[in-house]
RNA sequence: GUGGGCGUAGCUCAGCAGGUUAGAGCACCUGGUUGUGGCCCAGGAGGCCGUGGGUUCAAGUCCCAUCGCUCACCCCA
């Protein structure tokens, strides 16, 4: 084979493509309807946009990111994620002073270079929504709300909501200290990864699958403990409301986000049958983000969906039959042009109408006809042609009558 | 970056301990109906058996290398 896509990349082919519109069309209108707008930011971006919002040490900025240098100089890159470019957005606009609470969502494909598996690729596409302006719990339940109510209309089962808390910045500060305080000396016991990151990143330690490390951590210090009281009430807060919402979810002392923005509530819905990459939808709040980036300090909440994930997750539901596809068979050279004519009159009354290019037989066409799941099929044979008729086939009863040409669209009108 | 599995027709896969023109199902095309689909029947087209090298009288089959896909680790959507 010439050529294939690149490691990682996918066609969505013809044949899939519908489900995708779908859940597309889902995400916009559940979207819409808690009252957020549609934002597209370019897919690449300055480099250090990244870099100094997601964090240097993370996975994705020090191994994951497509980077090259510009012409003029600067460093770009494909954007691996989506709310540093959304945060930029809301600071580069000024849209804070637009109004209060600015609500946003997107859609779109990212790029970060891992090794594929299932449920993992190098350009895959999220859905995601951020609300900027308000530092209360229910901002968190809202935007936790839209990710329920998106899944659950998209008809997925076997799907659960984990909860955590990471409190705010100087509670961190203190938990980080913490950390390094009880797992320096049992730095020998952690692997080198572990160990690089009790410099870097000691909370990164907390989501470590080793079953070594994880006998170690429980001991370690729990977050909850450093929590201020104001972090305890908020998180206790979204629970409560939560709860309201009939919402169900676990809470999970243990989920630590990859990246290094967030702050307070986070949490991720994970769905069953999806294998190891079984997050569907992970976010938070960030309330520091738009401040790293230059902006006014503007609390921030939001998740990511793996559009791919979802898709998989969701049972392949069969074909839908168009209602109201025709199929125009025309066997008489002098009357090409008026076959065209006559299928854009069809098409005008809203039918999507296909025909024939490679000039074939009835029988030929007529398999055709049946394959697109065509419900009618006009036939201009030579004698309709002559007496200024045509035949009208309906393919789901197979009954076939004759009616006038000057008819045609009355017929279909109807 | 590390490890496992797999590369044969468009798709899903057979191919016995190496042996002659490489198979099936589905899909596609034609005919059975001088102008009538689906079902059925008959026929047809479509393969450098991933690539390169080696062993052998003989390689889809064994060995080595390489490329690709896939699953998993790390981490994430």
């Amino acid at each position: 084979m010439a050529f294939q896509t690149i490691k990682g990349t996918h066609d969505i082919l013809p044949e899939d493509s519908t489900r995708w519109q779908e859940l597309e069309s889902i995400i916009h209108d559940v979207a819409v309807r808690f009252g957020y707008s549609e934002i597209r930011t370019p897919i690449f971006e300055d480099t250090s946009l990244f870099s100094r919002s997601v964090g240097e040490d993370t996975d994705i900025v020090s191994k994951e990111m497509y980077t090259w240098d510009d012409r003029s100089g600067g460093s770009l890159t494909l954007r691996p994620e989506l709310t540093a470019p959304v945060a930029r957005a809301f600071i580069q606009h000024n849209l804070g002073s637009k109004s209060p609470v600015q609500r946003m969502y997107y859609l779109g494909p990212l790029f970060r270079r891992e090794r594929p598996q299932k449920g993992r690729q190098r350009q895959f596409h999220q859905f995601g929504i951020e609300a900027f302006g308000s530092e209360y719990p229910e901002q968190d339940a809202e935007i936790i709300a839209v990710g329920q109510t998106i899944f659950s209309e998209l008809g997925l089962k076997d799907f659960s909501l984990k909860l955590n808390s990471l409190g705010s910045g100087e509670c961190r500060g203190h938990y980080k200290k913490a950390l390094q305080d009880y797992f320096n000396p049992l730095k020998n016991q952690l692997s080198e990864t572990s160990q690089k990151r009790l410099e870097t990143n000691p909370l990164r330690i907390l989501d470590t699958k080793n079953p070594e490390e994880q006998k170690l951590l429980a001991g370690a210090p729990s977050i909850a403990d450093f929590w201020t009281r104001d972090d305890a009430e908020h998180f206790s807060n979204v629970q409560d409301l939560l709860s309201v919402l009939d919402i169900p979810f676990e809470l999970d002392p243990q989920m630590v986000r990859g990246l290094d923005y967030y702050t307070r509530t986070t949490f991720e819905f994970i769905s069953g049958n999806l294998g190891a990459q079984d997050a569907i939808c992970g976010g938070g709040r960030y309330d520091g983000l738009v401040e790293i980036l230059g902006g006014k300090p503007t609390p921030a909440m939001g998740f990511a969906a793996g559009m791919e994930r979802i898709l998989m997750s969701m049972e392949q539901n069969g074909k839908k039959i168009e209602g109201n596809s025709v199929y125009l068979i025309n066997l008489v050279e002098s009357a090409r042009g008026k076959a065209l004519q006559i299928a854009n009159e069809i098409r005008e009354l809203g039918f999507t109408l296909t025909m024939d290019t490679l000039r074939r037989s009835l029988k030929a066409q007529l398999r055709d006809a049946n394959r697109i799941g065509a419900v009618k099929v006009i036939i201009m044979g030579d004698d309709e042609i002559k007496n200024q008729t045509l035949q009208i086939k309906d393919l789901t009863t197979g009954e076939q009558e004759e009616i006038a040409e000057s008819d045609l669209v009355k017929h279909f009108a109807v």
